[in-house]
RNA sequence: UCCUCGGUAGCUCAGCUGGUAGAGCAGGUGACUGUUAAUCACCCUGUCGGCGGUUCGAAUCCGUCCCGAGGAGCCA
């Protein structure tokens, strides 16, 4: 009998077809004679409705003890379903219980649970209505990066995990250390200096885009900083592009080109999914997101904004003036009180952005680029790279940067410069763009955060 | 890391100004039923986050630590 996926049966159902599914038990309803049975495979939203008689063979010692998380094998025969609720459901001619799921200790109830409690019982969370959506959402975006750049002749590189160069400015890297080193020996520095986890592949496929002239990485990225928030993680996945022969003026556009392909993907492709975040999550999000696909991103310069935050009606926490950061509620004034939609703004002063980007004529600001998003804050951060050998070095001296460690990246300068630019999109911030989630916790499978990583 | 709020049954929470604990859901048993967060009846459930202090007496007040949420910083 043909073994199928509820998502497959449920996009071209046929009544009377004779077909097996495998999932978990999500409820047990007992009607006079048989038992309805909800059963889950994970490959959509929806459940099937299983129809399970009592003159199945094992009704009485099995089927009737069936509940919540048990997995189940069944055959049976697709046939219209004569109630509400659903069109087809399954009238069972065989259920194999697999695996039993005591329903005292079980966890999960049939009701709505707390994400945080979820978080606690990382190992069942997935089986909720809520975590699958995101977990195939996400897999959706996931290969929707790489089909975008694919799609436009970009080469994937692998940067290292483990590497021997800060992305200075990028965050505090964790430290890797063989067990010699953590005990004080000598020789423990495995790679002969010190190495950490990487906190951006940015540099590296800096070195790839100078040969290959479009590259991406999409690999995970670690910050050890005390990070307490809805939108930081210590370990994330990042996206980032790096282009040869791009300015910044070309940085914006692929990157908006590349969010708004990525939604209209989802849009398309995870209509269910989505259709229960903007039910029970994040009302309106479908509109919110068809928005974004549909308008131009609003593009402003750093000392625009300036401007506008210092004409603003309202008062701020954090003074405003030109050479100081944006601060979260300047970046959700502009993004969600003056534009409501994705805003980027360009060239920030110097000072406060790393050594790499590029300095503008103006020799006070570089050719950075923030994209602010309505919810979320920073989705996106980019820049034009510095190109001209003599400038970088300045700058990195002018950082206190121990150059030593940098020649390769300084060489890149040295032999065939190009402008170049590139950005770093924070995957689980575009998941939680896209699926609403107030949490990143929330929207990676098992979220690792200061004194949080249970497995 | 800082500020604010919180931690009470398996889950979600109530418990006012101190007198040693309750509801809904879940679970169990039975009834009923083409049901769909099913319905009805009955039953079970607690180191009141940890430690220390004040008090005749602490879930309640004080101190401290741990954990969570919201906000901030850092950023993606």
């Amino acid at each position: 009998m043909l073994r199928k996926r509820i998502a497959q049966i449920l996009a071209a159902p046929q009544v009377g077809e004779e077909l097996q599914i495998a999932g978990w038990i999500r409820t047990r309803r007992d009607a006079s004679g048989f038992s309805f049975l909800e059963v889950n495979d994970g490959s959509c939203l929806a459940n099937l409705q299983v129809i399970a008689n009592q003159g199945l063979g094992n009704y009485g010692e099995e089927i009737k003890k069936l509940s919540a998380g048990c997995s189940v094998i069944i055959s049976g025969s697709l046939q219209e379903s004569p109630a509400k609720g659903q069109a087809v459901e399954l009238l069972a001619t065989g259920v194999q219980v697999l695996g039993w799921a005591d329903p005292e200790s079980y966890p999960l109830q049939k009701k709505n649970h707390s994400f945080e409690f979820l978080r606690t019982i990382s190992q069942l969370r997935p089986r909720t209505n809520a975590l699958g959506a995101v977990a195939r959402v996400r897999s959706r975006l996931s290969y929707g990066v790489h089909t975008f750049f694919q799609e436009r002749g970009f080469v994937q590189v692998h940067t290292p995990i483990i590497t021997t160069s800060d992305c200075e400015g990028a965050g505090e890297m964790f430290q890797v250390v063989t067990p010699s080193a953590s005990a004080g020996e000598a020789g423990g520095e495995f790679f002969g200096r010190p190495a950490g986890l990487t906190v951006s592949g940015q540099l590296q496929a800096e070195v790839y885009a100078q040969a290959l002239g479009n590259v991406y990485t999409f690999g995970p990225t670690f910050r050890a900083e005390n990070s307490n928030t809805s939108r930081h993680l210590a370990e994330f996945w990042m996206v980032e592009p790096e282009m040869a022969f791009c300015d910044l003026e070309g940085n914006k556009q692929v990157a908006e080109e590349m969010l708004k392909y990525l939604l209209r993907l989802v849009l398309a492709e995870c209509r269910e999914d989505l259709a229960l975040f903007d039910r029970f999550i994040a009302r309106g999000l479908l509109a919110r997101l068809q928005q974004v696909v549909d308008q131009d991103f609003a593009h402003i310069t750093y000392s625009e904004a300036i401007e506008q935050l210092l004409q603003a009606q309202q008062s701020f926490t954090y003074p405003v003036q030109w050479g100081v950061d944006l601060q979260s509620e300047h970046e959700r004034y502009l993004t969600e009180t003056i534009y409501q939609r994705p805003l980027i703004v360009t060239d920030y002063p110097a000072a406060i952005k790393p050594f790499y980007m590029r300095v503008n004529d103006d020799g006070q600001t570089v050719a950075a680029m923030d994209i602010l998003v309505p919810g979320i804050g920073e989705i996106i951060g980019g820049s034009q790279r510095e190109e001209r050998y003599d400038l970088l070095l300045a700058r990195m001296q002018a950082a206190g940067i121990e150059t030593d460690g940098y020649q390769w990246y300084l060489d890149l300068r040295r032999y065939g410069t190009v402008p170049h630019a590139g950005f770093g999109l924070g995957f689980e911030r575009l998941v939680q763009f896209v699926t609403g989630m107030a949490n990143i916790r929330e929207v990676i499978p098992f979220p690792r955060t200061p004194g949080f990583a249970p497995c």
